[in-house]
DNA sequence: GAGCACTGC
């Protein structure tokens, strides 16, 4: 079956394979997977209404995974682990959960816990789940997220929470003691936290059972670790995992969990079990030659569609917001064209990336009348984190825009980069939640086979010093030996302890800090920032410096709506002040809470409301921690210099020339690579500034110019 | 003077 279309253009495709990808419905039937953009929080009580309860139950019934029930059951009683590979629409998230609910896995007071990557999924499904139940959110099912404690420590049986936070509830209860089955969902997105909980809970589960027989007692009395061992091999022989993943990665997890070494599989601990989704199938075309412009084949490509298709909206894939409003404009322009010939059938063209504002955000969500055909032009976002119903088709131009992280620098970046297969497979996918679907992959099929299987953990390409710090504090000793399930590079392993060294979070044999490694774990920042934080008080100037790490959380604090760019641009320089990003974010919280948090305020002077909101609420998060470490609150009374030497003291690594005949520099948050390398949040410091607040780290060479122990990059 | 994938604690 080979079918050959020919674009207005070059772009040609040729139809390669018939694949059946993704549902119709939700995981989470009626639950609306769409980011809830329209509150930070959620929590209000669901009410139960009994002339729903039969076809809620038939809708159970219905879904692919309910058929596995018993069989589900059967494998979480006989073995540790369970990888399930539940395709989109098996009904996995909703269900699983409750089937161990019913089978008694939470009677004794005990917790069926369900993490998931991301807040909005963990409210949504908590909040589906609560209905299907006919039960108040945060009695009987509830969630956890930051922010936003939606249970009861006593009702609650089943726990949605993100998987930061269950990493988080390790740290005050390593052993899990309250839950009785962890399912830890979307394993195989491999997030930063997934892969950390995934290490963590084999460690609970069955690493230890394996040392304590070799341990004498004399060891014991030497290494009270053991005595911690003991307990868990005592208290968690009943912890159950079951791990919810795509198939490519069930294998990999099967491996990982199954701690059998005997060669009879009889005795293997974890096995896998897969459940069927409901699919709809989506053509793939791939082009005939390469595209050399994405960006125009991109163009082409929907006005093709638009064209010879019959109706359906359209998703495109790209990598930037540039990119994004660049191909929104270009069709904006076709489309005008169109409507000037009295072209019946319409184009609505929006664009949909994270540091849109709001209120255009929301369009994309919006119905069209039947005589307009809706494209989204979207970044990644449109791959997970969101949902968009009514696509048929899908353009992916088969590159993303990663972090990735240098070692041998320390500079973390964002670099674009060739998408995997999975993610290919997760973009066609898209096109087909509805009904039939066609997906046009701007490269060919032999560019196609040249991908990776799957895409790099983000483990293996971020800055670990955050992560070994958590570790530390986990009583993870010796995190080089940590059992991760993929492994980061050891230079990355290096840079971060020697980073946390520098920082004073751990001593020169590599172990925490007491009090600065213990308090710098609790955080929920970057070392850096927690470093900053806690010198604050030392500094005299706490509560701006609470402020600017509050505010240094929140992404585009600016918004500028497209065509108002000029007068947001102006907006923004009123706030501007020359000491740098850091002081003119101070300036800018300020002003908000001077103008009563007023949402009004912040339209007229181009400010994310939302985000300023969060900032108040991270705040207060780091306020009470600096309170609990009895920092006191001091202020700097209007004068900048100890506020840049506090940034300095937890900065002093992040640290640029501004150009390479001056003494000016600056320290910096983060580097993002588009054409050229960018610097965001900036601040001017003095050079002897880094050698003062941190001689171990930078030394006075001899003509006053400074040398630091890492590469430059700049 | 425009430049900034996406999450998460």
């Amino acid at each position: 079956m080979h079918r050959i279309i020919a674009t207005q253009h070059n772009t040609t495709f040729s139809l390669s394979l018939c694949v059946c990808v993704c549902v119709s419905g939700s995981e989470a039937p009626g639950v609306c997977e769409e980011r809830d953009l329209s509150s930070e929080t959620t929590g209000s009580p669901i009410i139960y209404n009994p002339h729903t309860a039969l076809s809620v139950e038939k809708q159970r019934q219905r879904l692919p995974v309910f058929k596995h029930r018993n069989n589900i059951l059967y494998l979480v009683e006989s073995f540790q682990t369970v990888v399930i590979v539940g395709e989109t629409g098996s009904g996995k998230s909703t269900q699983i959960p409750q089937y161990l609910l019913e089978a008694g896995w939470a009677a004794d007071g005990k917790v069926i816990g369900v993490t998931q990557p991301r807040r909005v999924a963990a409210t949504s499904v908590a909040g589906r789940v609560a209905e299907e139940r006919g039960a108040y959110l945060g009695h009987e099912v509830g969630y956890s997220i930051r922010f936003d404690d939606c249970s009861d420590p006593h009702a609650t049986r089943i726990k949605f929470l993100t998987d930061g936070m269950l990493v988080r509830e390790m740290m005050s209860d390593p052993l899990l003691k309250k839950y009785s089955v962890i399912m830890l969902d979307e394993a195989h997105e491999r997030t930063l936290y997934t892969d950390i909980a995934i290490g963590l809970l084999k460690k609970v589960m069955l690493y230890l059972l394996s040392i304590i027989s070799q341990m004498s007692t004399c060891v014991r009395f030497f290494f009270p670790l053991f005595s911690l061992s003991l307990q868990i091999q005592k208290k968690r022989r009943d912890l159950r995992l079951i791990v919810a993943s795509a198939t490519l990665d069930a294998k990999k997890f099967h491996d990982f969990f199954n701690l059998n070494e005997s060669g009879d599989p009889n005795k293997d601990t974890c096995a896998i079990l897969t459940v069927e989704g409901r699919t709809f199938p989506v053509d793939i075309f791939y082009t005939v030659s390469p595209v050399p412009d994405y960006v125009k084949a991109t163009v082409e490509t929907v006005m093709k569609i638009h064209e010879t298709e019959e109706d359906g909206d359209v998703l495109a894939f790209l990598t930037g917001q540039e990119e994004v409003e660049k191909v929104v404009s270009m069709l904006q322009e076709q489309a005008r064209t169109l409507s000037r010939y009295g072209m019946k059938k319409h184009l609505c063209v929006l664009p949909m990336y994270a540091g849109l504002p709001y209120n255009e955000q929301m369009r994309v969500f919006e119905r069209m009348p039947p005589t307009v055909r809706k494209v989204v032009v979207a970044t990644n976002i449109a791959e997970t984190s969101i949902t968009i119903n009514g696509m048929v088709f899908v353009i992916d131009c088969a590159f993303v825009k990663l972090r990735a992280y240098n070692p041998l620098t320390a500079i973390e970046s964002l670099i674009v980069t060739p998408i995997s297969k999975a993610s290919a497979c997760q973009r066609a996918g898209r096109a087909g939640r509805n009904r039939a679907g066609k997906c046009f992959r701007l490269y060919t099929e032999e560019d196609f086979e040249k991908l990776p299987e799957s895409t790099v953990p983000e483990m293996q390409r971020s800055n670990l010093a955050p992560v070994i710090l958590q570790l530390k504090a986990l009583g993870i000793d010796n995190v080089l030996r940590f059992s991760f399930l993929s492994p980061p590079p050891a230079q990355s392993m290096v840079q971060a302890l020697e980073l946390l060294y520098a920082l004073g979070g751990l001593d020169q044999y590599g172990r925490l800090t007491d009090p600065m490694g213990v308090r710098m774990a609790e955080f929920p920042l970057s070392p850096m920032f927690a470093k900053m934080l806690l010198e604050s008080g030392n500094f005299g100037c706490s509560k701006e410096i609470v402020t600017i790490a509050a505010m240094m959380q929140i992404q585009n604090i600016f918004v500028a709506p497209h065509n108002q760019k000029k007068s947001a641009a102006r907006e923004r320089r009123k706030f501007a002040v020359a000491e740098g990003d850091h002081l003119t974010m101070l300036n800018v919280y300020e002003a908000f809470i001077k103008h009563q948090k007023s949402s009004q305020w912040c339209q007229d002077h181009f400010l994310h409301y939302k985000g300023l909101l969060r900032a108040v609420a991270v705040r207060e998060q780091l306020r009470h921690l600096l309170n609990k470490f009895k920092v006191p609150r001091t202020s700097s009374e209007g004068d900048p210099d100890v506020i840049l030497r506090c940034i300095v003291s937890g900065f002093f690594a992040n640290a640029a020339r501004m150009h390479h005949s001056g003494s000016y520099r600056v320290v910096f948050n983060e580097v993002v690579q588009t054409s050229k390398y960018y610097m965001r949040d900036v601040t001017a410091v003095e050079s002897s500034w880094l050698v003062e607040l941190a001689p171990h780290f930078y030394k006075q060479a001899k003509h006053g110019s400074l040398s630091s122990k890492r590469a430059k990059v700049f």
